[in-house]
DNA sequence: CTTGACCTTCAACTAGGTTGAAGGTTTAGG
DNA sequence: CCTAAACCTTCAACCTAGTTGAAGGTCAAG
């Protein structure tokens, strides 16, 4: 009952839904283990390395680093239970994308700031008035 | 009435508010021009362009791109008013901002949904539960 | 036996810088 | 005068997360 090394790269990529080049740059920095090789050099890939494929292209959806991922990866693979990691590593992430969350907000009144301005600025002079001003004149916070 | 050149590129990144190895790569990149050279081959700085070193600190405190700011600069340094570029950049930036806004908004809301999810499968088995496989068991969209 | 699809490795490119090596300059103090 | 610190120079490597392309090997079909 031999069933591993059912398939070459593009056909485990093709399933997993990434490219065969993520595939690759996953292996070469010890995100994904090695897989076995055909004679001829080939990769070659069973379902479960496929379904640890799809893994880490979930966790990339939800922009995870890398280098968490490769953790969870290796307790995985070392029969380790991640649960813990992938606890910490959620609770991280959501903390991050809700700072960056917020930092775009401030950026967003700034930009809504600036445009108000430009009106403003067309109003008083309004045959070709210039606009060029309003980025410099504004250093404050940031 | 020469008062070009006063400060080397130390004092000019102080006063800007950015570290001097920025300014050497804005000018290695076409953003800022080159600047005067002392007999001994020292960038040399004038008020003129720390006000635009300013300008393009400020710019990228708004995020907007380096190819964008150096289109302004390159305007402004030609003697052309650049503000129907300025008004332009500033309104893709904007959407670009609002974009990853709601690109954040539905992985902040998948997070809350997978800590949910952690949360519950701890309930169900208190001792030690093991919440590996919440993340690899939504594929759904993204 | 050739064509095309697939695979291999390695290198370069993306954005926006930072960090460090190896070396030259300037300035203040002794 | 000499030296040490602080400053400057250029160039190269590194960061994330891959993608793209070159040069070449493998394999099935026609």
């Amino acid at each position: 009952m031999d069933m591993e090394g059912e398939m070459r790269i593009g056909e485990a990529a093709a399933r997993a839904g990434v490219e065969a080049s993520a595939i690759r740059f996953y292996e070469g920095n010890g995100v994904l283990p090695a897989p076995e090789r055909s004679e001829s050099g080939y990769r070659l890939y069973g379902e479960d390395q496929v379904d640890l494929i799809r893994f880490v292209k979930r966790a990339r959806s939800l922009e995870i680093p890398l280098d968490d991922i490769r953790q969870i990866v290796e307790l995985r693979i070392g029969g380790q239970a991640p649960c813990a990691v992938v606890r910490t590593v959620i609770a991280r992430q959501a903390a991050a994308i809700d700072a960056r969350i917020a930092e775009l907000e401030d950026l967003r009144r700034e930009m809504t700031r600036l445009q108000r301005l430009a009106e403003q600025v067309a109003d008083d002079w309004p045959d070709g008035a210039c606009v060029c001003h309003i980025v410099e004149s504004n250093n404050s916070a940031h």
